[in-house]
RNA sequence: CGGGCUGUAGCGCAGCUUGGUAGCGCACUUGUCUGGGGGACAAGGGGUCGCAGGUUCAAAUCCUGUCAGUCCGACCA
């Protein structure tokens, strides 16, 4: 049966509404995809739902070739499961709790590691049942501090998420090669540009772990590729060392007076150097996962910030934070703005580099004295470091790791994630299996995610003009848009014997049999809907003649009415 | 969590400064005309003015509180 705008669930709306940002979002809301019931929570209408099928029944397929097999697992969870990783409190604020008549404690799933591994472990206890692959399809819940771009990031929102289970490193490798290649399928199918860039495996632990990001404008994660092929998160991103120096001639360092040269700024404008000239060392404050607060001190070049994600992740599992005035009174070796390295370092601060800071690098830095800076301070002759931090910021032009050139800086929506998780959750559960040897070995899992509906939002923000929505064919609502314009009889036949044609070959169609509308409507809201393909059947009709849209490249045919058919085929 | 802005009909907005009958456009209903780019005319239906309290003879309007939305930032497998 085709879709009929006569009867369809459907007001498109002419105004973008005051409360979307995102023009993707504007056009779902516009053409009558989605509503909004709360912030970051959204209700679905008969054509949002038919391009989230479309999308799911892609993934599915995949899933399938790739050797998944599809569960689905209660959004409504116990908080038992979750208390055993942690993750009840760890989760923080994020989480959606509620209570039962009881006053039992539940959560709605913000993702479902532990379920997966329970359900494995409820189930199998043989190597022999290794390795499995499981994936569902299914509402998330995240209290998103805040909500963003309509689908985008949303405090409900569907996810693919699969977990394989391996019994040793070599099948994991397999079966996460295997995930990253159906992704690969997916997205090309749906119509999603993407890159794969390294991510930081941060705080879940595990190895290897990539992104799948769309490049957009309104994208949200920072990553950085080069000429040559290298993409990474920024969190990522490695800092290639130079090549050390020779120590041979290197002038001796010197203590020279810097009054008043507190900042970079000031201290590159009395001494007539360059920002990158000076070693800027910052002290920053680690909270260990049990709450101990401890300072570390890191020289970077002094023509660079922290980048505080980048931080993060270097230090993990501890947070980052700033150092306070507290932090500083217990060190009164500390000299604020004079800070540099010393001689076998601040008792209970560990020091960092940079590792652009390598042997024979000569640095102005603080001399920790008041008013005093050291010139020429030579890393592996007159300083050394606990060890290497790469925490500066990353920025545009800076040589590639790989040395494939310079990075350039994007912005992407991650779509996608897969995860070599190993024994985390595991061990945290204590799923084990018996080998061959009869012992117990504990399993191994990655984890592979997809956010179906943020592909909707990505889709829509990827595919659009001024006019409306246009989507990828493998995701529209129908396959065709069949608009009756005109009031004759004829008309409104032509299109209905057109419909019934197009059904027979086993497309979906789009049918606008709405009586006494004007067809400038009818092609407006054709526009907004966007299926890529739209018959007229209106003035032509007479002489056997229907017009042909393509709505993505603007063509636009007359084309017999008996011919037509074969022309979509 | 910090900062800004906004809550008036399904959507977009005006009215608030200076308190006194709640308005406009779109959408919707009916009729006539029109019929290839959101057409015209006429007649209609629809609003606890976010919520609570206060001031006042009288509050959409002034005051206090609160909730919600949104943007920027922080946060975020």
């Amino acid at each position: 049966m085709p879709i009929r705008l006569s009867s369809l669930f459907l007001r498109t709306l002419r105004e973008d509404p005051a409360d979307a940002e995102v023009e993707g979002h504007k056009l779902l809301l516009r053409a009558g995809y989605i509503r909004r019931a709360a912030a970051g929570i959204y209700t679905w209408l008969p054509l949002g739902l038919a391009v989230k099928a479309k999308i799911e029944q892609i993934v599915r397929e995949e899933m399938a070739a790739a050797g998944a097999q599809e569960v689905f697992f209660p959004a409504l969870l116990p908080r038992e499961p979750f208390e055993v990783t942690g993750r009840w409190t760890e989760y923080g604020d994020n989480l959606f709790r509620l209570q039962d008549r009881r006053k039992n404690d539940f959560l709605l799933a913000p993702t479902h590691e532990e379920m997966f591994t329970l359900l494995v472990k409820d189930l199998y206890t043989s190597y022999k049942d290794l390795p499995v692959c499981l994936y569902q399809i299914q509402n998330k819940y995240r209290d998103e501090a805040r909500a963003r771009g309509g689908l985008l990031r949303g405090r409900e929102f569907v996810m693919k998420d699969a977990y394989s289970f391996d019994i040793d490193d070599a099948g994991l490798a397999k079966s996460y090669q295997a995930q990253r290649d159906a992704y690969e399928r997916i997205f090309t199918r749906l119509g999603v540009e993407y890159v794969i860039v390294k991510a930081d495996a941060g705080a879940m632990g595990g190895s290897a772990s990539e992104e799948f990001l769309s490049p957009s404008p309104i994208g949200e994660d920072t990553f950085v590729r080069s000429p040559g092929g290298y993409a990474a998160n920024v969190e990522a991103v490695q800092t290639p060392a130079p090549a050390e120096l020779s120590l041979d001639g290197l002038p001796a360092a010197e203590v020279r007076d810097t009054p008043n040269s507190s900042t970079i700024a000031t201290l590159v404008a009395a001494a007539g150097i360059t920002a990158a000239d000076t070693l800027k060392n910052v002290v920053m404050a680690l909270v260990s996962p049990e709450g101990k607060r401890s300072l570390v001190m890191v020289g970077i070049p002094g023509d660079r910030e922290v980048d505080a994600k980048r931080a993060e992740s270097a230090f993990s599992p501890n947070e980052v934070e700033q150092a306070t005035e507290e932090d500083f009174k217990k060190y009164p070796e500390l000299v604020k703005g004079y800070i540099g390295p010393k001689a076998g370092g601040f008792s209970g601060i560990k020091y960092y580099v940079d590792p652009r800071v390598v042997t024979g690098t000569s640095w102005v830095t603080g001399a920790n004295v008041e008013g005093k800076h050291v010139f020429g301070l030579v890393y592996g002759r007159d300083f050394e470091a606990d060890g290497i931090k790469d925490i500066a910021e990353v920025r545009a032009g800076d040589p590639a790791p790989d040395g494939s050139g310079p990075l350039e800086l994007a912005r992407g929506i991650e779509i996608g994630h897969v995860f070599q998780l190993g024994r985390k959750y595991a061990e945290a559960l204590e799923l084990k299996v018996l080998d061959e040897n009869g012992k117990l070995v504990t399993v191994t899992m990655g984890s592979y995610g997809i956010g179906v509906t943020r592909l909707v939002a990505v889709l829509a923000e990827a595919n659009r003009d001024e006019k409306g929505l246009i989507w990828p064919e493998s995701v529209s609502p129908a396959d065709v848009h069949i608009v009756a314009a005109g009031k004759e009889d004829e008309v409104f036949e032509a299109a209905e014997k057109l419909t019934a044609e197009f059904e027979a070959l086993g497309k979906t169609v789009i049918l606008d049999d709405r009586p006494k509308v004007s067809p400038g409507v009818k092609f407006g809201d054709a526009e907004l809907i966007g299926v890529p393909y739209v018959i007229i059947c209106g003035r032509g009709i007479a002489s056997g003649e229907v017009d042909f849209w393509n709505r993505r490249t603007g063509e636009r045919l007359t084309v017999p009415l008996n011919s037509v058919v074969t022309q979509l085929n």
